[in-house]
Order: C-alpha cells, then sequence, then structure tokens
DNA sequence: GTTCTAGAAC
DNA sequence: GTTCTAGAAC
C-alpha cells in the first residue's frame, strides 16, 4: 500500500517483517499472530510473500474499501466510478447479433458481459502466439482531434492493409480497432471499407469494448494496445488516454518517462509495461505503444488549420509508426520463442537483419523523441560564461534568469559525438559562479561574510535551518564533486577548515546548535560550494520534499566523507542519484517517516532523539 | 535555485 | 471547503 515508501528494516529494531500483497496475505498474517500464545514466538527475519493478487492498492484506495463505487475483488480490481471519465463509464453493451446483410468478412464484435457468447474467442486467444501478436488501438486523432471520420477510416483501413500484407507469412498477428460505442461511426465505416478491400477478417476486425478491459470484459487478449496520447505523454485529459493511464496505474507514467518525454505528431513510442501494472496483471498487457495523431481541434495544440493534405500525411505516419512498431515486439516475441538464446532479448528487439534495420530505425526515432523535444538550443560552456558574464549573481532576479538562455543536459547529443557529457546549467544557476568570479562587484552585500582567493563564505539567501552557510571555491571549472580531483584536495580542506569555524562561531551565540558540512550529491547551482547547516531545519525557506531530502539523505555528502573518498580513491563517485530526492519524510534523527512537510516540521520541532549513530561518528557533526 | 498553480489529498 | 504536492516555467 506504501508505494513510494521505504521498506522498513531489520536494522530499525524490528525482528520480524511480513510484506502482505493483498487481503489473503494481510488474513494469514493476522491469523498467524492471534494464534500465537504468550510463550510462543516466530522465526526473526524478512518474510516477504509474493504477490498472487491482482494490484496492490494504495492505502487510501485500502481504507475506502468499503465504498459501494468499487466493484468487488472477486471479479478482479475493478476501475472505480470516480476514477473514470463520464464515457468510460457507460456500461458496456450487451451482445448483438451482427447486423444483418453484413457480407464483408470483418466482424463486429461487441463488448461481451456474457462469457459464454465469447468462449470460442477466449479460447482462441488464450493461445500463447495469438496473444503476443494482436494489437488493439483506438481511431486516432477522431475524438478530441476532430480528425474527419471518412478520411480518418481510410487511412485506418489503408495502413492496415499494407501492413498486414507486409507480414502475410505471419497469419497469426492481428490489429483489432476498439471503440466504446455500438454506434460508434469510425467502427462501421473501416468495417465498410475493410469489406471492400476484402480484409481477412481473422486478422483485421473492429471491437466494441473498453480497450483496458478487453480480456476481463471482452474475452479478447491482447498484449499490445495502442494509447491515443497527447504530445506531453501525460495522463489526464480525457478519453482513452485518461482511462488507459488510470488502468494501467502509477507504473505505466513511470515507464513512460523513461522513455520519451514527448511525442511529435505522427509518431509512437513503445513503452513496455512493468509487470506490476495493474493492466498487465489484469488484462495481460505487456506494451503500450502512445501514438500522436494530427489535431484539427482549434483548442489543442499543433492544429492544423483543416490542412487535410498535411493531417492525412501525418495520420498516415501515425498509423505505420504504431503498426511498425507493433511489428518490433511481435519480433522480439518470435524472436525469443524460436530462438530460446541464453541472453534475454529486450521486448522490441529482433534477431534477423531486417529486424536489426528496424530496430535501429525504431530507436533512432524515439532516441530522437526522447529528452529532446522540449530542450532548448544547447549552449557550449564557453557561450554559457559570455552570456551570464553580464548579468548579476542575485539568483533570484528575474531579469537575470530571463535574460540568460536557459540550458540544461542534453546527454544523448554529447554522447553521440563521443565526448564525455558534462552537466550544462540553467541560467538560475549561475550566481554563485558569478559571485565566486567576481566577488569584488557585490562586496556591499552583506550576505557575503568572508572572501580569501580560494573561496567565499556566503549566508544562503533561502536558508533551510537557523543557520545556513556556504562556503563557495572560487576554482574555475570546479561545478560540483563530479569535478573534484586529488589535486583539490587542500582546497577541500581549507573549505572545510573554514566551515568548521564558522560553525563555532555560530555555536557560540547559541550553543544549543549542532552542524553539519558536506555537498549536495548532485547540486543545483553551478560552482561548488559547501553546506554549513544547522540541525534545527527551522526555516520557513525549507517548504519541500527536495529540501528536506537534500539534506537528510544519502544524496547530502558529509565534507569529511568527500574528503577521505578522494584521498583514498582520487575522486567522489559514491554521490547519489537524484531519485532519492523523491523518497518519503523521515526524521532525520528518529528516522520516524511522516506524511507530509508541515506534520514533518511539527515533529522536528520537538523531536530530541540522538541523532543516527553514524552522524555521530568522525565528527560529521559539530556542536559544542 | 524559486515561484506559480493545477489537481490530488484531505 | 482547505491544504499540500509536484511539475512547469523561469
Amino acid at each position: 500500500m506504501l508505494q513510494k515508501k521505504e521498506t522498513p528494516l531489520l536494522t530499525e529494531g524490528f525482528s520480524r517483517i511480513m510484506s502482505c500483497n493483498d487481503d489473503g496475505d494481510i488474513k494469514k498474517a493476522v491469523d498467524l499472530y492471534n494464534a500465537l500464545g504468550p510463550s510462543d514466538s516466530l522465526p526473526s527475519g524478512i518474510f516477504c510473500q509474493k504477490s498472487k493478487g491482482p494490484v496492490q492498492v494504495g492505502i487510501m484506495k485500502f481504507l475506502k474499501k468499503g465504498d459501494t463505487s468499487t466493484v468487488e475483488k472477486s471479479s478482479g480490481p475493478k476501475i472505480t466510478l470516480s476514477e473514470t471519465k463520464p464515457e468510460q463509464q457507460k456500461p458496456l453493451p450487451k451482445h448483438e447479433k451482427v447486423e444483418e446483410g453484413m457480407s464483408c468478412p470483418m466482424e463486429i464484435e461487441k463488448g461481451l458481459n456474457d462469457k459464454n457468447e465469447n468462449e470460442e474467442h477466449a479460447k482462441e486467444c488464450d493461445s500463447g502466439d495469438v496473444d503476443s501478436c494482436t494489437l488493439a488501438f483506438p481511431s486516432i486523432s477522431t475524438a478530441d482531434f476532430q480528425f474527419d471520420l471518412d478520411r480518418a477510416s481510410d487511412i485506418i483501413v489503408d495502413t492496415a492493409a499494407d501492413f498486414l500484407q507486409k507480414f502475410d507469412n505471419i497469419t497469426y498477428i492481428r490489429l483489432v480497432l476498439v471503440d466504446l460505442s455500438e454506434k460508434s461511426r469510425i467502427l462501421s465505416l473501416v468495417k465498410e471499407k475493410a469489406s471492400k478491400k476484402s480484409i481477412d477478417c481473422s486478422r483485421f476486425f473492429t471491437f466494441v469494448g473498453d480497450i483496458t478491459q478487453l480480456h476481463t470484459k471482452g474475452g479478447l487478449r491482447c498484449s499490445v494496445i495502442a494509447n491515443a496520447a497527447n504530445w506531453r505523454l501525460k495522463p489526464g485529459g480525457g478519453g482513452v488516454n485518461a482511462a488507459i493511464f488510470s488502468a494501467a496505474g502509477e507504473s505505466l507514467h513511470h515507464a513512460t518517462k523513461k522513455c520519451a518525454d514527448a511525442l511529435r505528431p505522427g509518431t509512437s513510442v513503445v513503452v513496455p509495461l512493468p509487470s506490476i501494472s495493474p493492466l498487465h496483471q489484469r488484462e495481460g498487457v505487456t506494451h503500450v505503444i502512445h501514438v500522436l495523431g494530427p489535431n484539427m481541434n482549434p483548442m489543442r495544440p499543433d492544429y492544423l488549420k483543416n490542412d487535410y493534405i498535411k493531417g492525412s500525411k501525418i495520420l498516415h505516419e501515425a498509423y505505420n509508426s504504431l503498426f511498425e512498431n507493433f511489428a518490433s515486439i511481435v519480433r522480439g516475441h518470435m524472436g525469443k520463442q524460436n530462438e530460446k538464446l541464453g541472453p534475454e532479448m529486450s521486448a522490441s528487439g529482433g534477431t534477423s537483419p531486417n529486424d536489426t534495420k528496424m530496430k535501429r530505425e525504431d530507436s533512432h526515432g524515439s532516441e530522437r523523441m526522447k529528452k529532446h523535444k522540449l530542450l532548448p538550443p544547447i549552449m557550449t560552456v564557453k557561450q554559457q560564461h559570455e552570456c551570464t558574464k553580464a548579468n548579476m549573481p542575485n539568483y533570484h532576479d528575474k531579469s537575470i534568469t530571463s535574460s540568460a538562455a536557459p540550458n540544461q543536459a542534453r546527454e544523448g547529443d554529447t554522447k553521440k559525438s563521443g565526448v564525455v557529457a558534462s552537466k550544462t546549467w540553467g541560467s538560475w544557476a549561475q550566481a554563485l559562479y558569478e559571485l565566486a568570479m567576481h566577488p569584488e562587484k557585490y562586496k556591499n552585500t552583506d550576505s557575503i561574510m568572508e572572501t580569501s582567493d580560494e573561496f567565499i563564505v556566503l549566508k544562503d539567501l533561502y536558508p533551510k535551518a537557523k543557520r545556513h552557510v556556504l562556503v563557495i571555491s572560487r576554482t574555475d571549472g570546479l561545478d560540483s564533486l563530479a569535478d573534484v580531483k586529488k589535486e583539490h584536495l587542500p582546497l577541500l580542506r581549507r573549505m572545510h577548515s573554514a566551515g568548521v569555524k564558522w560553525a563555532q562561531k555560530f555555536l557560540e551565540e547559541d550553543a544549543s546548535l549542532v552542524f553539519r558540512l558536506g555537498y549536495h550529491s548532485v547540486p543545483s547551482m553551478r560552482q561548488l560550494h559547501l553546506h554549513i547547516i544547522s540541525q534545527d531545519f527551522d526555516s520557513t525557506s525549507l517548504k519541500n520534499k527536495k529540501h528536506w531530502n537534500s539534506f537528510t539523505t544519502p544524496f547530502f555528502r558529509d565534507s569529511v566523507d568527500v574528503i577521505e573518498e578522494i584521498e583514498q580513491h582520487g575522486s567522489a563517485t559514491a554521490s547519489s542519484d537524484e531519485k532519492i530526492l523523491a523518497m518519503e519524510l523521515r526524521c532525520h534523527r528518529c528516522r520516524s517517516a511522516h506524511p507530509n512537510i508541515p506534520k514533518l516540521k511539527s515533529h522536528i520541532a520537538n523531536c530530541k532523539s540522538s541523532f543516527p549513530s553514524h552522524l555521530l561518528q568522525k565528527n560529521r557533526l559539530t556542536s559544542s
């Protein structure tokens, strides 16, 4: 239930930790403890019961379980009414007979509540081959993006026919166009046009139902589903996108973010769906392909102003990209089945020369999109220097931050050109650098407490505790711990001593304070700076999880440890990852967890526990 | 780094 | 209804 929470450890003082994944596990655990007599005991250790249940519910949902809007567990977890968009709430239509006079080979299947009527299909779909090779997709661009249905149906039928012809040797590859309503105009148009083209109805058909419940409600197994995504690949909005993200849970969101940040109209991206996703567990969906089509809605981004020449081209590209990506998944699956090679192949990885080509093209396509679309033009370090030279160092002055061109890391680019990727810095991240390079310009600022050739001591403008100062190195090119080498050791030692000196000075004024000296693993601001921060964290500027975790998790690297590490290894390699900043909030003294910043702050205002033992060693803390 | 704000959580 | 967070923008 506590999905983002740190797992408890035996070292925290527990003797036995059991993980329960579903109600059954919980009951077993409760029964186990209920059965204990006064002198009974259980073995110590960590006991993780393997998940058999379909989904791990969030704690809020667990507590609300009695709510009648949530469907009973017996039929598998269902989307609660409050989570679905109005169009997803409509009950699925009852099975209807195929319309009379329908001569085409296409079949219309109605969403089925009655399992018996779907038995035949379900049986067929249970075959591993078949379920691995069915793509269910919604009509792209015809809902919110208001693309003309007649033109769209032509494009769907054309691209599907081309695709199936290309794969006519793989008979069990199937494409299924899905829509919610039996009255769907796009379904009937596609059905009609497909019949005219005599497309094999076992390989391409339409289906009435909810794309997020094809297996459980419709008896149709589709391991790959397409999503009519938005360009930011964000959950929400409405329609299919909202429904898929909602049904797939957080893990789809995370998995998507790993694959791409944004999508260009006419392209698609494959996202392997983590096995913890309810959509994976319940419906057997292993991949979601996000597709972005052309937009004919003036209220939405990339509006094409009714330019159907461009629009049709983009819609063609969108379906081609979708089907090609689907093919790469199928090939990956076939590769696994046929070759049974030792090393695992990626879900989209193929093995034949053709596959390699396709994979390369695909990855090129997605790489192009990956992390790039939203980024502004890159600047060289020199350009950044030029750009910021003219500016004042007050890093919160908006006139500065808006005048300097932003720049951010584009690892892909630097890697490709063979240059080692080095972090680039946003305009707001330059202030300490400016100050370190030209302290004389700011000598009247009362924030500067000390200046030497090697460093500057500055009051943090947004202190995160009663006392919070920075010792900023003045060495040009030394921006973060990643840049620190053995040659910088004397500097680091002197920065440390300066920090200790200031801490002692503060202790003369308030002997109750306790100080910690250290660096952020990944600093937000350029120019190596050492934090000297009192451990009360009593400050209105400490506002969020990132602030807290940057000073109280391994993201904060104690100066003494950094120095020792560089002495031993020549560099500071143990730096922790930015992911840790999103962790739960725990008291830095007693390690208790708190649900939000205000509650954490009221706790730490009173917590008198001693500091964790590792902080009590090696002078990591400075106190009176 | 902060500010702003939509939407989630309460 | 208010509080709080997280992500975008700067």
